[in-house]
DNA sequence: TAAAGGGATGTTATCGATAACAGCGAAGCT
DNA sequence: AGCTTCGCTGTTATCGATAACATCCCTTTA
């Protein structure tokens, strides 16, 4: 267990200091009026002692906590990465450490998560919306002492507070984008989609606005590979072997739609002149092949930035705010065909 | 702040089930011996009350815990996300959650998330290796109370453990590709080689073996711009401009080895018959594209696991293991000349 | 000069759990 | 019967901090 002797407490830096752990904890936290000469003391004997707080015992006491609990599905789903940068560089400076759980989209895992978080008692908890959420989780949240801010979507308002795109408006935006070009054979490829309720609701709201068309969305998907590149370009070979007359697709996300699109090259299949493909997201790897791809941009940042500054306000008693709705853009890139006139919302 | 109420405790079972805490306590940890009669009534009183135990006065009390700390340069970065879950398919099993945190390469945010989750007195710690190390931090670390492990990184032994490869090896590897296959002009094309040290570490075995046969390492990196594809395409844009003559570049990671294939091959240089690339790291990204990387395949998970089933053993009392040295595997793909015998170590 | 005010520090109770041990009745043993 | 043993449950102290209030002493102020 490698316990190195016994831990140091307040206890040890006070004596050592000559004061009373009342006298420490003041000074360690900046609270009271301490004398400047006390202080110094406190300081140094801290310092020499390497004194690390408990932060179990001083959270216990305070009833006050500085973590703030963040469950998303996937580490390697490069999208939240900078969700969690805009969360970061607003909890940060106001001293509020994010702990991060991932859930694979399992619910299992995530009520599990939800429940060692909770138990810490943390100042405020993210939960990534999509997600299949357990009972025992509904449950759980339901108790909670704490803000609950949902991320990613702003459509299902089960928490306090959520900030994200309208999958729905996603789905009708690729539908238009596609539309408007005079597509008529369209394809939807994804994967994982019976867990990811967003990329789901995208998935039928452009079926929808294609079936108000008249059109009939083909779909290709498997539930058990990942959402990644590999899976993409697998499930791109199967689309065109089935439906080989297809104009356009749709890809759950920028990955996919990359690997799809080595696939599409290979199989000698030109982009957009034979074949649109439109991706999801707006992340860099949509820059850094050959073709840029056309995608619906999201701003990741700012989504973080906005539900960091909804959890500051409902911390510092502020009331809750309104669910933030992140616009989104559709970027015209070269994999679908440019028009004379404007693109986007 | 959102407070429904009070929230339930210990006592609110133990009243309400008709028994004491001490009985109500045991129960829930399945501690003790209870008669199955009391233990349905306190199970049934818990979940009526939608009890959920408090983490800071148990593991407290018992100075104990479940939960498990890792630290991570960036999550965005793929690398991770399969080490992170060797390291909970083996720690979950064992009723351990692990908590990330994210300490994008600078120091004081990792010392921040040291200090922070150590106040949570976690059952272990694991750590990146890599990664340039505050003073501060070494301090908060020599006093833990904790099991340490580092993560990705074999060679430096600060902690109680470490799991990961060899960086020199993966340099020495990449040397002998190049050397085996008659190159001499060699670049390598990396980025934020200033925090990431053991990136740096690959670039400088490369560099000397490389000076051993004579050969001059040219190196085009940026300290400012992400370890990202449109990272890698940028720098071989710029490595093409100033040494057209190139015949093989080795790049940080997969990701930048991406973006630079896509400016190779919009540029017109064929690859492998006048440049050679090889990747690092063997992520699926690689097998994504048109192009099947050769690249440096690292057992991501298998890290993962051996550093979990160290720091379990650690916390079961079993003493310390050595380090584990992860087997590097040199895979051919297609942007390398493939020659007659076997490749790898 | 006595009362009031305020700066600096200490005392006590408490947060919500667990460890350690103490009780207590029923069963087993001689 | 008397004693031990064992199964079950409760009591007390404690973990390491903080909140709230109490002191103490030195200035002000009338």
């Amino acid at each position: 267990m490698s316990l190195r002797g016994k831990v140091t407490t307040l206890r040890d830096v006070a004596i050592r200091a000559g004061v009373s752990t009342m006298t420490v904890s003041k000074v360690l936290r900046g609270a009271g009026t301490i004398s400047e000469e006390t202080r110094r003391r406190v300081k140094q004997a801290a310092e020499e002692l390497g004194y690390l707080p408990n932060n179990l015992a001083g959270s216990l006491s305070s009833r006050k906590s500085r973590m703030v609990a963040v469950i998303i599905p996937s580490i390697s789903d490069i999208v939240f990465s900078e969700v969690l940068s805009g969360i970061n560089s607003t909890l940060r400076p106001q001293g509020l450490q994010t702990f991060i759980g991932e859930s694979l989209f399992d619910p299992a895992t995530e009520t599990e998560l939800i429940r060692a978080m909770l138990s810490f008692r943390p100042a405020g908890i993210l939960l990534n919306g999509g997600i299949a959420r357990s009972a025992d989780a509904a449950k759980l949240l339901a108790r909670r002492n704490c803000p609950a801010i949902q991320l990613w979507d702003c459509d299902r308002r089960a928490l306090d507070f959520s900030a994200g795109p309208s999958h729905e408006e996603a789905g009708r935006l690729v539908a238009n984008h596609f539309l408007e070009r005079g597509m008529r054979r369209i394809a939807y490829v994804g994967a994982e989609l019976d867990k990811d309720l967003c990329a789901r609701r995208r998935y039928l709201a452009l079926k929808s606005s294609l079936a108000a068309a008249g059109i009939d969305l083909i779909t290709v998907t498997c539930e058990e590979r990942p959402r990644q590149a590999v899976t993409g370009r697998y499930l791109t070979e199967q689309l065109l072997r089935d439906h080989p007359g297809i104009e356009a697709v749709h890809f759950l996300n920028d990955a996919m739609a990359l690997g799809g699109l080595s696939h599409l090259h290979e199989a000698g299949f030109p982009v957009p002149e034979r074949i649109s493909v439109v991706g999801f997201n707006g992340t860099s790897l949509a820059n850094a092949v050959r073709t840029r791809l056309t995608t619906i941009d999201v701003p990741r940042a700012e989504i973080g930035e906005k539900a960091a500054q909804a959890l500051l306000r409902m911390i510092g008693g502020e009331g809750v705010p309104d669910a933030w709705q992140a616009r989104l853009k559709l970027v015209q890139g070269n994999t679908t065909i440019a028009l004379g006139r404007p693109q986007g919302a």
